[in-house]
DNA sequence: AAGCCGGGGGC
DNA sequence: GCCCCAGGCTT
């Protein structure tokens, strides 16, 4: 048997149900690709579906307000994904009628589209033989073939490309396609695979070489910075200010208490000097405490940002603070909804 | 080519 | 702590 008719052999036995390989329908493909992308299945799966409820068409998408579409990604992280995503519903709906494009070519111009999501879509709903090269992807081949040029450096990349190209040859693209990404996920997995009943064990060469847990290769990435951030939470008896991120910082389009970033730990006298306090309408310096007595860490891939919340009390009325009872409708951070469910404003 | 963009889970 | 995840965009 060929490379390929091992890997769909295994798939027929082992493919989890999954609810977009239940369709060929090109928006519900391109949804769940877009959630997907640098996420674990288990962890879109539920946003997948609420999207699907809440939007069943590209068109319902569409005209939902960027505010509601920010708001159910909250959570999923790199939330360009959802602008993007919604940037290009809007697209599809009204330049195009509502018609995805039908091929790789074209589907790889729409914003947020590359060239796995492209590939992904063209063979799942319209069976263009375009092969999907993720993560799952290089790490099988890596091992397979024993190649060990990085994964994320333009040689390798050009390589595993055109690696995956000869070997998915086959009638059917859609399924090859996610067979070759589901093998890789759940058999040539990244840590401790199961090799000894790996229906490849016989020619793999990572593992004639023992070389698997070496590969694939990948080149390190930049050290993780440290942030310090103090957030305001400046509130009267009904009301909290928030505001929305702008730039081209983490968290863009998300809401937020007003921010002041230091270089290291602030303590309250530094905090009460900052002109984004004072500039808040009956602050008082006086009725200002820090909410938490350990900084909380809030870990990303690339940043450790430490956290504290000052809590600021105020009397006076807030134009244009929102209701304390709706903060809950905003999309935040992760770090800022975790506050907001366990401060719940009861004081 | 390198850096940036989240959050969660495994070990 | 470090690595990875159905990657893509910006500089």
């Amino acid at each position: 048997m060929t490379f390929y008719q091992h890997i769909i052999n295994w798939y027929t036995d082992n493919k989890r149900d999954l609810p977009w390989r239940n369709t060929r329908n090109p928006y519900k493909i391109w949804l769940s690709e877009i959630m997907l992308q640098q996420t674990r299945v288990e962890q879109g799966l539920p946003y997948y579906n609420k999207f699907v409820n809440k939007f069943p068409t590209v068109h319902h998408l569409s005209a939902a307000s960027e505010d509601l579409v920010m708001k159910m990604w909250q959570g999923l992280g790199y939330y360009s994904r959802a602008r993007n995503l919604h940037a290009t519903a809007k697209y599809i709906s009204h330049e195009l009628d509502g018609r995805f494009p039908d091929n790789y070519k074209d589907l790889k111009k729409l914003k947020g589209v590359g060239e796995y999501t492209a590939a992904a879509i063209a063979s799942f709903s319209y069976d263009e033989p375009a092969p999907v090269v993720d993560g799952n992807v290089y790490r099988l081949l890596s091992r397979y073939f024993g190649v060990d040029l990085p994964i994320n450096a333009t040689e390798g990349i050009k390589y595993f490309k055109a690696l995956a190209e000869e070997v998915m040859h086959t009638s059917d693209p859609a399924t090859y396609n996610q067979a070759v990404m589901e093998f890789g996920a759940r058999q040539c997995k990244p840590q401790n695979p199961d090799c000894e009943q790996c229906p490849l064990n016989s020619s793999c060469v990572a593992l004639q070489e023992k070389k698997v847990a070496s590969l694939p290769v990948k080149l390190k990435k930049g050290k993780i910075k440290k942030r310090y951030f103090n957030y305001l939470v400046p509130f009267n008896s009904t009301e909290i200010i928030l505001e929305k991120r702008t730039g081209k910082d983490i968290w863009r389009d998300l809401y937020q208490f007003p921010l002041i970033e230091t270089q290291g730990p602030a303590n309250l006298d530094q905090i009460i000097a900052q002109e984004r306090f004072r500039s808040i309408p009956g602050a008082d310096p006086s009725k200002i405490w820090l909410y938490n007595q350990d900084d909380i860490v809030h870990k990303l891939s690339h940043q450790h940002i430490f956290t504290r919340f000052w809590i600021v009390n105020l009397e006076d009325e807030l134009p244009g603070a929102v209701k304390k009872s709706r903060v809950k409708d905003y999309a935040m951070p992760v770090l800022l909804a975790n506050f907001v469910h366990e401060f719940e404003f009861s004081n």
